[in-house]
DNA sequence: TTTAATTATTGTAATTTGGACAATAATTTA
DNA sequence: TAAATTATTGTCCAAATTACAATAATTAAA
């Protein structure tokens, strides 16, 4: 833990850093805390933490993940490796990064121990960051939109059950760009949906359909090759 | 160095694997080592090495390639992170692994001190490897696929000058699969490329005409976000 | 109860792209 | 000079994409 003094712990330490994008209104940001120690005391920077002995990477990824937000069974996507000789100024440390997708509105965050604030940031608004932060979060954020191009990861972000609409601005964020209704729709004719015969609730319009991710058959055509996912 | 003692190194300890992957003829090839010590003795594997204390982790995969083959000025791309806490049995060991492209017939490689023997390897035929390694191998090949498709390494493997169909070749070597030679140029008509007054020299039909990449535009389009890279 | 407002959903026509394949061009070799 | 070979360009048709129009379902106001 960050409580441990640095140099009893390791010559040279792994660790991960976690970013973990929020979505919430069309907008994406990222949970940055103030770190509530030195180096850097006091700068905003990407949650992280040294790894355990005996952690797997996912593991030690997740455990921050649930310390800062509480959030369990979330899936973190790693993203790359940073390893500048120079990067932490008490020693040499490598970590990945690893990165989430969460709907901000789904819980509450609470600073934990080990940082003195924590807060969303939009991403055109992120300040100077301690270490490299700025650097990994710019490449994470770069690989979460390949991933979300290339893996079903968006149905980590969408409710279980969303609406077309949802889905649509979801990727119009993704894409900084906005989509024909219509052509959205044509777009995603072979990604696996299930359509509910429920509906949304409580709108003042005529209520959308819901749908969600068919997981199931999206594994099987994986298996079998016969459709790879595509935005 | 793979020489030094384990146990006097790190108590844990980071190290690169780097996966050459080399293109002949329509194939690709993986470039194995045989281990020259224990543990996995005698097995095949990715060749890789500890990363030393002050040493950048490309740094380190760029020396692993010069050891091996001689190459110096080949990119190497990171892939993926592997650290299960057992995937080394004598401690704990988190590998990053990095891949390259290169051509096959540019160099002769030469098993260095620390490997009994080398050799390519069709992909689809290759051996029960020493510690993860057949995961890696695997997961890094999805890698060099998703970013062939995102991003413009492709020119890495290729000459300098090189001809249209030379390129189309790579991708056809990568998707596993024949293109239309017209349709390919239709397909191509957006990424940057320069065609140069010269011609192919030294074959017995009408010789193609030289085109390089265009590194500087391409540069400029990302910088204002007008043109992204796809296959 | 009717109508306006709002958003969902479907349809259609025009344009662009992609694939199959044919035609023409440039070079070497016989 | 002709045959062989590969490069390059063009054409046609089908499929996908785009722009935009039409219709449907619901709420809220008149």
């Amino acid at each position: 833990m960050y409580r441990i003094d640095f140099n009893d712990f390791f010559t040279s330490a792994f660790s991960v850093d976690c970013i973990i994008f929020g979505y919430s209104e069309g907008e994406i940001k990222a949970l940055l805390i103030k770190r509530a120690m030195e180096p850097f005391e006091n700068l905003w920077a990407i949650p992280g933490d040294l790894i355990y002995p005996d952690e797997d990477l996912e593991a030690a990824a997740e455990r921050v993940l649930v310390e800062l937000t509480g959030l369990k069974n979330i899936a973190m996507h790693q993203s790359q490796t940073f390893g500048k000789p120079n990067r932490h100024p008490q020693g040499r440390v490598i970590t990945i990064s690893y990165f989430a997708l969460i709907r901000i509105d789904d819980f509450e965050v609470k600073a934990s121990s080990w940082a003195e604030d924590i807060q969303w940031v939009s991403l055109d608004q992120v300040p100077a960051l301690a270490f490299d932060h700025n650097h990994i979060l710019a490449s994470t954020y770069d690989m979460l939109k390949l991933k979300l191009q290339n893996e079903p990861i968006c149905f980590d972000l969408l409710p279980e059950r969303f609406t077309l609409n949802e889905f649509q601005q979801l990727y119009e964020f993704a894409f900084n760009q906005a989509f024909d209704k219509a052509n959205f729709r044509k777009k995603i004719k072979y990604i696996p949906l299930i359509a509910h015969d429920e509906k949304q609730q409580n709108v003042k319009h005529r209520p959308a359909k819901l749908f969600s991710f068919n997981r199931e058959q999206y594994m099987a055509s994986v298996e079998n090759n016969s459709y790879t996912f595509k935005m």
